[in-house]
DNA sequence: CGACGAATGTTACTGCGGTAACTGACACGT
DNA sequence: ACGTGTCAGTTACCGCAGTAACATTCGTCG
């Protein structure tokens, strides 16, 4: 098996461990379960264990000196949360459960461990800091522009591709999310987001499908990403 | 040698390659050599070249789409520029000496050979890419306040911990860097950071060293810090 | 059903930063 | 010495986002 055969178990670029990480780690795991909103790991926290998720969804962020809490990111099944632990030994962020999620805790060094063991998990580790760094990048590209339109629908995009399922013609975003959740991710305030999202509404770009979620109109949110840029 | 004296020769918690890295992977490789301003790798570059850096100081960063150019962060001898390649194939970022550098360019692929023939390098490499998320995760934090003054002042902080030495009580950024960098490290308007950095002047914060590099009064630093937390 | 809490929607006010358009200081080359 | 280019400093104006203080809708649980 090839390394970029890997691609083909993803919906995006990112490498997921649906299939070879987990095959190798978990079978003799305890997966363990985080209903919505409990804490996986907290600033502060000395621990040094990865988690694999299964299944569900994570959000990865922090809260600043000025006790404001943003989002640096989502992670979903074929994710890892926690990684930065392979460096840092307190933590430095925080992650918590948006929906309820499985994940499997692995301890760094017997992380180590099983890859000397298996060198052919190398470039899937590496691709866990690659992603969380790119996507971190992505973060930084949309907080230097100071336009929370701008920025909300940057967010969505960022959905579409990471938790976006086709829903006659458009696509849902199958995980409810707050428009504080929202507003944490534009880091922006939330009365701002919620009048950028009607706005997008009138112009046919998003709106809640009838179970509340998100329901975006890819083409249009690419027309107006493009008109705007 | 313990994993841990790797502190010893780097001012921060950041691990670095002076000894072991370096020991092993460039005694017989050729550094080259980078002017100021030179560009060490382009956006939509397609090599996938990690670069170590002997000597100067390198800025990461990039063009947004608004044709603003950004800056993630500093890095200098002893650390590595370019490591997205491991997992992207296609350059998002770029890299720019900001003084004249020296730097060992190791292609991916023999990157991988040399970790697997020698594992003690793994907790190196992987440090890597956790300080390069640690830092963009700063700037992250940095961002989601909008108060330039509180931006500079803490980009004056991380610079300090990078790259300052002490000077009469004070610390010297032995690097100079323009005004228009800082505002791209602040990620503002180059006028705002000029007339913060003057503000800061005037309360005996920051300054001018004889040589046109910046001196930081780094209590003072600390104590305005707290005050506007 | 009806009440309570959470989430969402709306608005007026104010302040800070982007914008633009300068001036001023300094370095370097000829 | 003069001209050119880069970097630094300053200011008036305007627009957008934070703030605060509400109103409204929705969901669910007694």
């Amino acid at each position: 098996m090839s390394i970029d055969d890997d691609t083909v178990f993803s919906s995006a670029l990112v490498p997921t461990f649906r299939g070879r990480f987990c095959d190798i780690l978990s079978p003799n795991r305890a997966a363990r379960t985080f209903d919505k909103d409990e804490v996986i790991y907290e600033l502060g926290d000395k621990e040094r264990i990865f988690f694999f998720i299964r299944q569900g969804v994570v959000k990865i962020g922090t809260i600043t000196d000025h006790g404001r809490e943003i989002i640096y990111g989502l992670r979903k099944d074929g994710d890892v949360v926690g990684e930065l632990c392979a460096l840092e030994s307190v933590r430095r962020d925080r992650a918590v459960a948006v929906e309820r999620t499985e994940a499997v805790p692995v301890a760094f060094d017997e992380l180590v461990d099983a890859l000397v063991k298996h060198p052919a998990l190398f470039r899937d580790f590496v691709g866990i800091f690659c992603s969380a760094l790119s996507e971190t990048y992505d973060q930084v590209n949309r907080l230097a522009v100071n336009d929370v339109m701008y920025r909300l629908v940057n967010v969505f995009k960022t959905l579409v591709n990471k938790l976006g399922r086709p829903l006659g013609g458009l696509v849902e975003i199958a995980t409810y999310l707050t428009q504080e959740e929202l507003s944490q991710m534009v880091v922006a305030r939330r009365e701002r987001v919620s009048t950028a999202f009607n706005s997008l509404r009138r112009r046919g770009i998003a709106r809640y499908s009838p179970r509340g979620h998100l329901l975006l109109d890819v083409q249009a949110l690419e027309v107006y990403r493009s008109s705007t840029r």
